[in-house]
DNA sequence: AGACTTACGTTACCGACGGTAACGATTTGC
DNA sequence: GCAAATCGTTACCGTCGGTAACGTAAGTCT
């Protein structure tokens, strides 16, 4: 029984896998407007089957966030870890970071950007009207993984930095507002591509390091 | 006639300033979620009308985030362009933008956080299921405004900062990655309420005068 | 004045979506 | 062999964004 019992709960959670496998097939391949019809599909079955796993969209999207975040988070931590100076500690989580969204910018923009329709043929729903465009919810959780990156950094500061009493404060604005310049820089990077990933992390880590508040003001500016 | 051409295009201006205004208050009122017919019930008329207006959901979202958005750039051009020193003149940009959102939070979740049902009373569609939570959208436009602000910021950061030879895209750079961080940073206060804005101003521009490199190790921590 | 355009407004509808109830199979345990 | 639980289905609901078709009042032309 506890035998037949764990061969179950496996089969369940093997199941799962795969369910989450198609789903982020799909995803990839349809951009986030996926419908739970098309996953459903995908894994050859029907939608009732993903909601007694998942329970709603959510609780699927939820499920392959963790999936990706997890991974990129390892890695991010990896590079935090690192055993050199601060600068390049630094250096090495922008460039983790960029890597990550470079390598897999449709997983990126389903986690982060909350529609855009990632597919490369199908950017809308095939024929009929033109705009369904039903998101796949991404916005409702992309703020909390920005958020928990956020906390994460913001951890990471407070154990490393001494700051003053009231120091914990200020880590975790450093710590959200460094995620937010690495997501939005990322993005426009991502998007636009206008310089090397290694110019990138250089700008960044110079802004951070407080280039701006040295930069010599233009020639000919206004003055200031 | 010219007369009479006049009239009619004033008069649909006014109204469609009317639907937006109507719109506005549904969209405070119910969050993202605002469905166009809940908006054109507000309104007092039917749902062609408002396409016929806007052309889809997007267009309405769009005049909507135009509006609120102008006020805002306009705010911060002003600080912007403040005759101060740079400190000063930062540390008013970042006060600004933190007033704005402090200052009319549904407005701010509306036009960039994608959902969270910023409805005092009801979350979500009264009755009948639970969660229908169609969003408004927002998540495929809130990104446009941030990257717009992004290029506002790096102009003038181009304008007024000596980069050497390809300082374009620095400027970008950092346009786009202080726009990020002055969001997520915003964004998490503002939902926690952590600490009062003036400590988040301060310590947002220390972070940007490269107080992250001058900082001093911890006492007891791991060496680095 | 009476026909004609033009804008405004309506009702009624479409297809797709998220989500669920109700009903078969098929395996499991006694 | 037989009940129970599990896996899967079909068929459906309500809501949504969006549109077609139709009516109506007002200004315009002859």
């Amino acid at each position: 029984m506890d035998n037949r019992r764990g061969e179950r709960e496996q089969a369940t959670e093997d199941r799962r896998r795969e369910l989450l496998e198609a789903a982020d097939r799909v995803v990839l391949r349809d951009g986030p407007g996926a419908s739970m019809n098309a996953i459903a599909a995908e894994a050859g079955i029907t939608k009732p089957i993903l909601y007694r796993h998942f329970g709603d969209k959510g609780g699927l999207y939820r499920a392959l966030a963790v999936r990706h975040t997890d991974a990129l988070l390892a890695a991010l931590r990896a590079a935090l870890d690192a055993p050199t100076g601060r600068r390049e500690r630094v250096e090495a989580t922008l460039d983790t970071y960029l890597s990550a969204i470079e390598a897999r910018p449709q997983v990126y923009r389903f986690l982060m950007h909350p529609a855009d329709g990632g597919a490369a043929d199908v950017p809308e729903p095939p024929a009929s009207g033109e705009a369904t465009e039903r998101d796949f919810e991404v916005g409702r959780h992309s703020a909390p993984l920005l958020r928990r990156l956020g906390e994460e950094l913001a951890q990471v500061i407070a154990d490393r930095i001494d700051f003053g009493p009231g120091g914990a404060v200020i880590a975790r604005a450093w710590g959200h507002g460094i995620v937010g310049m690495m997501h939005a820089a990322g993005d426009w990077w991502l998007h636009e591509r206008p310089c090397s990933r290694a110019e990138l992390v250089q700008s960044l880590a110079d802004l951070l390091w407080g280039r701006l508040a040295a930069a010599a003001d233009k020639a000919g500016g206004p003055g200031l």
